[in-house]
DNA sequence: AAATACATACATACTAGTTGGTTTGTCAAG
DNA sequence: CTTGACAAACCAACTAGTATGTATGTATTT
């Protein structure tokens, strides 16, 4: 009877499910054009809403914006990463397979548009202490789940007892978002894959067969 | 008798300095809000300058903000990546200074507003083709110093011979983009460097004395 | 169980401010 | 005296945000 399978039930109410589309869109738009080169007329034409319904929900640009980060990127980074890596009984190999296996979830948006996280960090950060914030929360969430990643490849001797995790996991999350970034300018799938290619290369040089010192 | 000292001299005419007025004031707009944040207006009041006087120069905001990548960021390029290296005698070793001494040029710039060409890349190479060619070009310029100085670095025995040049070029510029752009969410100098000097690790680990294949 | 009261979830219409861009005029230089 | 280099005033389009109205759901009272 009631039709939760559709996007937007246009009779019925369902302000969850209009909050979420509101989200959706919003994630959308700003993926591929910034906060700033957001427009809000879209997401109601999109969603078929009116300003009403979305200034019920969310106060302001602003706040729909700390929402999406709140609600949309950060569940991403915890499904992509953190969750990956805390459920496997081998963090380093996961860590591997996940930077590998990278290109293959959205080819075509990842190299048109690039990362949604990273994306946000560069154009918010030095322009809203509120993005920066919780971009930040979400970049510490990342880097804790690799830098126990490498942490249990130091335990199970994978790695070099004298790896620094901490900053380890720091530049392998730099290098993520280069190679991300670069194929954007190319916009080449080819050169990401060779690009992330070039961090397995890095991570198997800090095993221990790959020291001699 | 001429004040070629002053920015801007109000009474005499002089077209180039005006033109490189607008140009550097723009810059710096897009370097702080991006090109779709940045607001002709903003450069008119920072200038002195007036509508008649932009519009003259530059036919809309787009052909501004190519002429930004072309005659401002394709030069920075130049001055801080392209011409050490082609200098040098010891390109790999230009390279690691290059990359140890970037933080020390202008801090408090990269820290908040991270690399110029990164953020212009990442922004408008999704949303214009002119943008995108443009910036592209420059990334190529940094990236074929980038792998003559790793390929002089093989023939001098200092690099493992059986390198990629061309991926390893394309991964540190990825790494150093990564790194600056990872400085933004923390607003961190030290985050910058810890990270950068991972990067010299990288670079270590293709020398000959650290590979045992 | 029905009526009342109130809150939630939107829709419609409008506004104030912004912003890129244009038109026209003017002054200096070659 | 013609062209280049600006200045001043203006315009049309856009855009976030608001004011107001309305339909629907829900709790309370009787």
């Amino acid at each position: 009877m009631n039709n939760t399978q559709s996007k937007l039930p246009r009779t019925e109410r369902n302000p969850e499910l209009t909050r979420q589309a509101i989200l959706d869109t919003a994630f959308m738009e700003i993926f591929r054009n910034g906060f700033q080169g957001m427009r809000l007329e879209n997401i109601l034409t999109e969603t078929g809403l009116t300003k009403g319904a979305l200034y019920h929900h969310f106060k302001n640009k602003q706040t729909l914006g700390y929402a999406v980060i709140e609600d949309i990127i950060q569940p991403m980074i915890e499904s992509i990463w953190v969750k990956p890596l805390e459920a496997s009984n081998n963090p380093l190999d996961t860590l591997q397979t996940v930077i590998k296996t990278l290109p293959d979830m959205k080819p075509d948006e990842l190299i048109q548009f690039g990362c949604p996280l990273n994306n946000l960090v560069q154009e918010m950060s030095p322009l809203d202490e509120g993005f920066r914030k919780r971009l930040d929360a979400v970049m510490s969430l990342w880097h804790e789940s690799t830098k126990a990643a490498l942490q249990a490849g130091v335990q199970s001797g994978q790695i070099r007892q004298d790896t620094n995790c901490e900053e380890t996991a720091m530049f392998i999350m730099a290098a993520v978002e280069g190679c991300i970034g670069l194929a954007k300018s190319s916009q080449s799938l080819e050169r990401l894959r060779t690009c992330l290619k070039s961090i397995s290369g890095y991570l198997a040089s800090l095993t221990i067969d790959a020291s001699n010192r």
